[in-house]
DNA sequence: TCCTACATTGTAATCATTACAAGTTAGGAT
DNA sequence: ATCCTAACTTGTAATGATTACAATGTAGGA
């Protein structure tokens, strides 16, 4: 199951441990944008020797290699995401959820352009998503619910 | 030379305390998109009572007003800008100076498509600016100095 | 199987931000 | 002009995310 990660890690020159297979692997199969406690949090059920700062030093490690990315998007914390090609992110106001917008931004060759060294291309947009727009309507109309 | 920021406050039913006078001229003629301690270590020298967590109340206040806005760029901190219109920014991961980059979005009519309802929208390109990227070329070629 | 450089772990420190309680003041009412 | 009170400021303490560090453990090449 964690062959290919292996690989990418031994790609890299890191070592392939347990804790950043976990890490690797939780990423991949859960596209919540988690941040570091989220994962912390839910591998240790099944390792509870995990410690915290392994988390942090993992992802830091993933994000030098470019393996993973990280999303500053809601203010006091990063989010992970193990999708590594060019997307935007939505972020809900009102149940904090980050989904995935898939739009490229067409204006980087009129930014480098103006002499900037473009390395990361960074698109969000904050409101409210369509399931959190839905619950708000049918709050306001109730009579519809029937 | 308060006047205009005195109206402004008056407008949004918010009392024009000489902590939100400085803080909003701070950030009109400041346009380095501080963060709080930025902005309360400026305003400490003439005002030397001024607190940090009235800078942070001031901000937060202002921000809900949108009579500015925030900027979450570089993790771990939040960032100020006394521009509301639209537009997008470049980190520099040199210098640490966040610069504005005129352009704005195509894509939000698409997005609205999707069932979002979009409150804020933000763009950000993270490299090197092209002052840094001119003193890195000096640095690697030493004989064109001359 | 043996090394050892690289990783993990737990605790303590740091940094941005928020909570809170006490004192102060802007600005409308008198 | 003075009074009054809700709104604001202040300082300190608490919180939450992240980093520093020193001791221990281990992946993987020799």
């Amino acid at each position: 199951m964690y062959e290919p990660y292996i690989t990418l890690l031994k790609e890299h020159h890191l070592k392939a441990t347990p804790q950043r297979l976990q890490i690797i692997h939780y990423l991949h199969t859960h596209h919540t944008h988690p941040n570091a406690d989220d994962i912390y949090t839910a591998l240790r059920h099944t390792s509870p020797s995990l410690s915290r700062t392994t988390v942090y030093n993992a992802l830091e490690t993933l994000k030098k290699e470019n393996i993973i990315h990280s999303i500053t998007i809601s203010a006091g914390e990063t989010r992970y995401d193990a999708r590594i090609d060019t997307h935007h992110h939505f972020l809900c106001t009102t149940c904090n959820t980050i989904s995935d917008i898939e739009l490229v931004c067409p204006n980087i060759k009129r930014v480098e352009g103006g002499g900037y060294c473009i390395e990361e291309v960074h698109g969000y947009f904050k409101g409210i998503c369509p399931q959190c727009a839905q619950k708000q309507e049918r709050k306001h109309e109730p009579k519809d619910a029937a």
